[in-house]
DNA sequence: AAGACGAAAGTGGTTGA
DNA sequence: TCAACAACTTTCGTCTT
């Protein structure tokens, strides 16, 4: 191979382009877009390359040019890039050191610990990326979600957003606006819960970070829960794409304006898994997708009724 | 008995003066 | 800042299967 391909990769189908509103996506690391494949339109222009930077023109050439150790990383609050020093008083064979020695290393540990925490920008990472791990870790993140969190909480702790708040709650606010913006669907309390974080003080924070950032957020359409709440029902890709259907109908019908989302959403999944036969009961979606049989026997009877939709009994 | 239904009262967020 | 408002929740009694 003597000529690099693009680096070009098609997006997952839950991105849409905010002009033409296709899922036809491409993200294209070379120039670090996103880019809508209809209208040309550039979704987002800062995206982080992950790969690597070299160009390999054979298999022996990129062994040339790999390098050691693990690679760089917004997760560790010194991306990863500093030395550690072994507390074990050994030598590289296994030996015991000198007592000299041994305190020659004592005070280089002492020193190193405290050059890797400089200052209270480190301090705060030190705690908050540990958390932002875990928290992702339990809303089951890929690894490139948490990297992406922990980014949004840097450049939030430049610009001092930090003064006077909670580490939890921004971190928390973080891990939201990560879900919204990659549009994973997730509930403010799903967040609230994985992170014990107050509702409150969670939405506070999400509106300072949101502003601060200069981050725009579109705001949640009920098929961005859909996938979601699907799975958690254990329902089939057949009563997915009914779903997204009459999310269809319903939208351009305008049926959904100023409608909480997750309740469209859930009357949606409602009538499509009694169209299609593989019941579930207003109780069961209702704990799936965090709003009351009410709201989905409400939203559910609007859509069916405008939308002309018969129910089985 | 389980699930669906609907009324009534209460809550939290948005909007406009 | 406050009142009005729509959407949503909670609770509970009733109906249907």
């Amino acid at each position: 191979m003597d000529i690099e391909e693009d680096r070009v990769e098609s997006v997952e189908h839950t991105v849409k382009c905010a002009e033409c509103g296709s899922r036809n996506l491409e993200r294209d690391f070379t120039r670090g877009e996103l880019v809508c494949n209809e209208c040309g339109l550039v979704l987002e222009d800062t995206e982080i390359d992950m790969g690597a930077e070299w160009r390999v023109f054979s298999p022996e050439h990129g062994d040339s040019l790999a390098r050691t150790g693990a690679p760089s990383t917004y997760l560790l609050h010194d991306r990863g890039l500093s030395t550690s020093i072994d507390w074990q008083n050994r030598d590289y064979s296994g030996k015991r050191l000198s007592s000299t020695n041994r305190s020659q290393y004592h005070r280089m540990r002492k020193w190193q610990q405290r050059a890797r925490v400089k200052n209270s920008f480190d301090r705060n990472l030190t705690q908050a990326l540990p958390e932002i791990a875990r928290i992702g870790e339990n809303l089951g993140f890929a690894k490139g979600l948490t990297e992406e969190t922990a980014l949004v909480y840097r450049k939030a702790l430049e610009k001092g957003l930090t003064r006077g708040r909670s580490i939890d709650a921004l971190v928390a606010a973080s891990i939201y606006l990560t879900c919204n913006r990659n549009k994973l669907g997730r509930t403010l309390d799903e967040v609230c819960g994985a992170a014990k974080v107050g509702r409150k003080e969670l939405t506070k924070c999400y509106k300072i970070l949101k502003h601060a950032l200069g981050i725009r957020m579109d705001v949640n359409h009920p098929v961005d829960f859909v996938p979601s709440f699907i799975s958690k029902l254990g329902l089939s890709s057949e009563v997915l794409s009914k779903t997204l259907d009459i999310l269809e109908s319903a939208e351009e019908r305008e049926l959904t304006h100023g409608k909480s989302p997750t309740g469209i959403a859930a009357a949606a999944i409602y009538i499509a898994a009694n169209v299609i036969g593989s019941n579930r009961t207003q109780r069961e979606i209702a704990d799936a997708s965090d709003v009351t049989e009410v709201t989905i026997r409400n939203r559910y009877k609007e859509l069916a009724s405008s939308l002309n939709i018969k129910m089985n009994k």
